[in-house]
DNA sequence: CAGCAGGGGGCGA
DNA sequence: CGCCCCCTGCTGC
């Protein structure tokens, strides 16, 4: 063996995995997550998003879904793309006005070199309890290293090092409040309890594999359709995902009632109505969308913005990934419109609104939430008598009226 | 039969 | 114009 050693070494090889990886990215090609923030929704790769991030290096184990649907609550979007860019690009430039958000964000989320410590990954799978399987392999040619190096952002000292790196996220309350009661949390305290942890709210829907394909593959990370749900829930749905079968939501990634915050479901109460797909066209200032995300849950009729399961528009890969090489988040630059009429159909010049998923159009926004839901999985309506949910309201009353009529039938009149 | 999901009509902003 | 309610067709058990 050691007689005819050689090392081959590919010089651009970096560089090339890069490109490679942000085209990949830019095109979802290959995607087999998503990340849904304040409604957007980001095709990612697992393999990437645990690389840098042991938080969700975790959440993927514990999802066993082929195409696990992340959601992320009280992370602001313009803070999600960033770090994406940052996970794929192992660099950002960000307004230094939102770097504080970003560093909180990457704390909550543990991306490495931003908010963690970039350990070795050899060294670090040491540590874990289980070795997890993506973890580089141990052994590397001697001069690759560098260049073998997973997508780990070490080498790159982020630009943003420099002039922002400073705020040591150490302690940064993640995202206040929620995030306390985020079950989620646990998972990880098995390795990092030091750390911050709970991250934002998350929650994980799991999808079925069968749009993925379609969806999937050719989606352009852009999806809105935001659905929350207009349930008002005459039936007073309760939609403390909480209790709804765990395992529906990944393991335990979900934390299911932890979610609400105060009580309400984020997603319950929201109504469509108040995010628009066509509202991301920007107009959500950055500032104040965080808000509802954060927020939400709160007041109980307030926002609902918090979880929203929209679909960016394509658009935003175009900006983002194109733009990376340093990309720029000003306000708007990030976010496109959602693929709503405008945009979308600017095709027909009829109003439609389609799921990028699967492709199916719609003439409202609320038929596409409503659609949304099949591919969330998202069932904010609770039957408050058995265990039953479903994602549409008229579905719910239905299944109501099956258990009224059951009743009346068993018990005659009196 | 129960549940899911798309479509249509009515109504309010 | 867009949302909500309801109807209806399809699918799986």
């Amino acid at each position: 063996m050691e007689d005819g050693l050689l090392s081959l070494k590919w010089n651009n090889h970096k560089i090339t995995f890069f490109e490679i990886l942000r085209v990949l990215r830019e095109k979802a090609n290959y995607t087999d997550a998503t990340i849904a923030v304040e409604g957007k929704f980001y095709p990612v790769h697992k393999l990437v998003m645990s690389t840098c991030s042991e938080y969700f290096s975790e959440i993927f184990e514990r999802t066993p879904c082929k195409s696990p649907v992340i959601v992320l609550k009280d992370v602001r979007s313009q803070d999600m793309d960033a770090l994406l860019d940052y996970m794929y690009l192992g660099e950002v430039n960000v307004n230094q006005n939102d770097l504080a958000s970003l560093l909180k964000t990457a704390e909550c989320l543990r991306i490495k070199g931003l908010a963690v410590p970039d350990e070795d990954p050899t060294k670090f799978r040491k540590g874990q309890s289980d070795d997890r399987r993506e973890s580089p392999p141990p052994k590397r040619r001697r001069h690759e290293d560098s260049s073998s190096q997973p997508l780990s952002q070490r080498p790159v000292s982020p630009t943003i090092s420099a002039s922002s790196k400073t705020t040591p996220p150490s302690r940064t309350p993640p995202l206040q409040h929620q995030t306390s009661s985020l079950p989620v949390s646990q998972s990880q305290d098995s390795v990092h309890d030091s750390i911050v942890d709970p991250p934002p709210m998350v929650k994980v829907e799991m999808e079925e594999a069968d749009d993925p394909d379609d969806g999937y593959s050719r989606r352009d990370n852009s999806y809105d359709g935001g659905s929350v749900n207009e349930g008002d829930g005459d039936f007073g749905t309760e939609l403390s995902k909480s209790e709804h079968d765990p395992d529906n939501y990944g393991s335990g990634s979900f934390p299911g009632p932890s979610i609400q915050p105060g009580g309400d479901l984020p997603w319950d109460e929201g109504d469509s109505s108040s995010f628009p797909p066509e509202g991301f066209s920007g107009d959500l200032p950055a500032g104040q969308q965080p808000q509802g995300a954060l927020v939400g849950g709160g007041d109980g009729d307030g926002g609902l913005e918090d979880m929203l399961f929209l679909a960016l528009p394509s658009e935003l890969q175009a900006t983002a990934a194109v733009g990376v090489p340093p990309v720029t988040f000003h306000s708007t630059g990030g976010f496109p419109q959602s693929n709503h009429p405008s945009t979308a159909a600017s095709v027909a010049n009829k109003r439609c609104y389609w799921c990028h998923l699967c492709k199916r159009e719609f003439p409202f926004p609320s038929k596409l939430n409503e659609h949304m839901r099949t591919h969330t999985g998202e069932k904010p309506f609770a039957c408050p008598i058995c265990p039953f949910r479903t994602s549409l309201k008229w579905n719910l009353k239905s299944h109501m009226l099956r258990h009224q009529d059951a009743m009346t039938r068993s018990k005659p009149q009196t």
